[in-house]
DNA sequence: ATGAAAGCGCTAACAT
DNA sequence: ATGTTAGCGCTTTCAT
């Protein structure tokens, strides 16, 4: 391995002369010196060792990621929007998914907070994650992606009660009147708020809550296909289903096709997240949209300043806008 | 930071010895400071320094994993079993999504190199990697997973020639005539070899092959969608179409449903990956099936034991069976 | 403007 | 069985 050393021998100039070039604060180095160790660091292909520079300065230029599920679709686009970022200001990226475990994250964050990263951006964050909490009480650079519970952290995510309230408000303006909505898991207020979005809009437009029509994830394998068709199958069914991720809107409309019902003739069927195949789907789905690779983007951003001492003296939380669009599910 | 010397005075003993309790290779310590070491680990919420380990042993426990597009539905579950396997076994992940970008890859795995990480799983490789090639003469632990183009570097693959012939074999078989294929990259050797396989399987049949039935990918926004369309159009339409991976299948579903073809009456759709939302589509899709967790899993196995020195002598690529799944999009 | 030296936290060779 | 010590590669005083 090229060291510092070998490069400062070839320069025929000391150790340190080669750092002050190096480094990223300018320093008093002679221009022809500086140059003749540029030429030996471009010779030897020299790249300084990141543990040597993590034990020393405590800074990594790394940054931990916590995924709760990479193969919902939904987040890899902000882990690209978060790479992408990472990697165009020199930081690395330690990736975790942590399968909703929550002793897994503990592991993961307690090894990382031991100098191997700068700062953590979360996506798992849920109720329980005491452990996030204190990290962010450590003072350790922390920010939020998505998920979120009104902690004095600093975050990026939607409104998930207005996409939901505006979501259901665009099914109620669309003519329908008995409107379904499939719930995620409620101990994510991110579906708890999409679900208190629907409840709101509901009242507002003087529509009767049934809560025949509120259908919740089950763990079984079809649990959820087959409570939707139980739901169809209802001598009062609805006439517009509210899924609160596409991946559940995608159950639905096999659930609405198996039943023998058209798309959006006998039912409209309205999803969120817009992930990469929706609009293939047949019909196309409408959904409403999260800008996820902005938000993943805007997450690294945050973090990255408040690594260099550029961050927001109160946490912020940061709120993007949401759209609804409109393909053939929905009339 | 609580450090090693920190946990050694608490249990009254020298750094040394607490190294030695924690060590992997189990060193002569007596069993009561062993107890004493730990209680004080304990207490202390102590973890290593990874980057002073790091600096010192020349070992990181960390890998390096390069994905060339992780909005591409087959490497998340990819990822999940690299991740999983690593995570078991105490190594983290370094992740870079390297977006096809040959400088991307060059600059991280340059960074890379240099100690920070004790070895690759890339999912990237390509023809023009020469950089991958020089990784493995360094004698680093490489280990490539899914994309691979006969070097002498470990891997973990499946037989695209076969699955393809294989594919197509089924349509044959099924009573298809007029077999359209759908090639992604042809500078992607797995897509090439599908397709080799296509030709094959045609030519065994005594099926004349006919280039007016061969798709290619398109960079252009719809222009896969449309090229897909013109075919459908034409006087002596296909009656089966065999797509190189399920996000092509999915685009042709669009393109029969749009022409106002019923699938799979008028024509079948056979994909290739079993992404996830395959089986939720309408109808759900036949497709070819590779077990990407189990590859992803087994190449961190390989990489793994190759950075303890357990590696196989010669370079071995290890082959997956692929299989077809039937679903309702062939006959 | 540059060099020498100390020290970040850890492990392994050496000493006891 | 355990302690002492040197050194991994780097940066940052301090000295010149």
């Amino acid at each position: 391995m090229i060291n510092i050393k070998m490069v400062a021998e070839k320069a025929g100039v000391s150790a340190s002369t080669v750092s002050r070039v190096l480094g990223s604060k300018q320093a008093y180095v002679a221009k022809e010196t500086r140059e003749k160790v540029l030429e030996a660091v471009q010779e030897l292909q020299y790249t300084p060792n990141m543990h040597a520079k993590g034990l020393r300065g405590g800074r990594t230029n790394s940054i931990a990621l916590l995924i709760p599920d990479i193969e919902n679709e939904m987040f890899p686009p902000i882990i690209k929007g978060i790479e992408t970022y990472a990697r165009k200001n020199g930081y690395n990226l330690m990736l975790s998914c942590t399968n909703e475990d929550i002793d897994i994250e503990k592991n993961f964050i307690n090894k990382m907070s031991q100098g191997a990263v700068d700062g953590f951006v979360i996506c798992s964050m849920t109720q329980n994650s005491d452990h996030v909490r204190q990290l962010q009480r450590d003072g350790i650079p922390v920010v939020l992606v998505a998920r979120y519970y009104g902690d004095k952290i600093n975050a990026v995510v939607i409104d998930n009660f207005h996409a939901g309230y505006d979501a259901t408000n665009y099914l109620i303006n669309s003519g329908n009147k008995r409107i379904a909505i499939v719930v995620g898991r409620t101990d994510l207020s991110l579906y708890r708020e999409r679900y208190e979005g629907y409840k709101a809009a509901l009242k507002n437009a003087n529509i009767i809550y049934d809560d025949q029509l509120v259908i919740h994830e089950t763990s079984g394998a079809n649990g959820l296909y087959k409570a939707i068709m139980n739901v169809l199958k209802s001598a009062d069914r609805p006439d517009a289903i509210f899924a609160t991720n596409d991946h559940k809107a995608i159950i639905s409309m096999q659930a609405v096709s198996d039943v023998g019902l058209r798309i959006p003739e006998d039912i409209s069927v309205l999803g969120f997240d817009n992930i990469k195949i929706s609009k293939l789907l047949n019909p196309p789905l409408s959904t409403v949209s999260q800008p996820l690779y902005d938000m993943g983007s805007l997450a690294a951003k945050k973090l990255i300043n408040i690594i260099n001492g550029n961050g927001p003296v109160e946490p912020v939380v940061d709120v993007f806008d949401t759209e609804i669009i409109v393909r053939k599910t929905t009339k």
